[in-house]
DNA sequence: AGGAAAATATTGAATATTCAACGATTCCCG
DNA sequence: CGGGAATCGTTGAATATTCAATATTTTCCT
């Protein structure tokens, strides 16, 4: 009976108190970066719920809109702009290309880089997709406030430029 | 010459050109799901970068963090308060469990349920990682401004409340 | 010109995360 | 009480991401 199935458990006996007095610390609920986390996960959470019935993950809708300008853009201009890295974006672009979203063409000027294209498939999807975080800015906007939107959005910003 | 080692390379002489007006929509940089990715992306690589010699990922301290306060904490409600989901929690804290930073400890009242503790050696990090984590929150203060970071704190705060 | 260094994208192995299923325990309610 | 449903945490398989190494092409320098 002493040696249980599970591991790394231990029981209950050792509960040993603090010695010194404790400084309590600011809780991690107040830190900028925990709240910022909280904040991109609620949201992400929501737009993928909505994306759902598309079955196209956020980082695709990112990849599909940023090419949506009907430009080439090279692998490299494109993971910055979607927030990935390279490996990363060449997989999902790998799958990209299978769905026939996208596609790739070598660049004449500098055969090292590839530029992305999106198909015509690639534009229908992109507007349904567009529609549907339309829908969920318009959601947000409405049960938090124009202005507390426009705010924060402008926070946003400014600390991403200052962090650069 | 024809067939190339790489697959799924056009050639470029398909470029089509739109033939209905393209609608531009807003870029993706306007998009609040956007920059909340943006600017926590940046402030984790930052946060990151400093506990690199700790070589403790973001996660972890956040957990530590949250088991400081001395009482147990069961895997569910750490879950929640770290921002993982289950299974992934279960093998960071073995991970921790084997660098002796935390321990399990059967709760006798739920045979159910796992409580969290931290172990001496985890609260020694933990102040290490809380100091590190204070100088970014005053690095962002100084040259962000303190208005600025109290503003942005607040605005999150609220859209997460409003979010659930 | 020629060769070292840098830039670009991809690959493969190692690592991490997620999804679905499971085992154990407790709760609920007839 | 008894047994089905719910809760809690873990596991294993499938999937995704990351790191380091690679191949290719271009740039730079002398």
């Amino acid at each position: 009976m002493d040696q249980a199935k599970s591991p790394n458990i231990h029981h209950p006996f050792q509960q040993s108190f603090p010695t010194v007095a404790r400084m309590p610390s600011t809780p991690i609920t107040e830190h900028l970066a925990y709240l910022l986390a909280q904040a991109n996960r609620e949201i992400n959470r929501q737009l993928d719920a909505r994306f759902k019935k598309e079955g196209v993950p956020v980082e695709q809708w990112r990849i599909l809109k940023v090419l949506s300008d009907g430009k080439g853009h090279s692998m490299g201009d494109l993971a910055d702009a979607v927030l990935l890295n390279h490996p990363t974006l060449t997989k999902m672009v790998d799958r990209m290309v299978s769905d026939a979203l996208v596609y790739r063409v070598q660049d004449p000027d500098d055969r090292r880089k590839v530029m992305m294209f999106i198909s015509d498939r690639g534009k229908t999807l992109t507007q349904r997709l567009n529609s549907l975080a339309l829908s969920q800015e318009a959601h947000i906007a409405e049960n938090y406030g124009n202005k507390a939107t426009a705010d924060l959005k402008r926070l946003l910003e400014s600390l991403i430029e200052k962090a650069n």
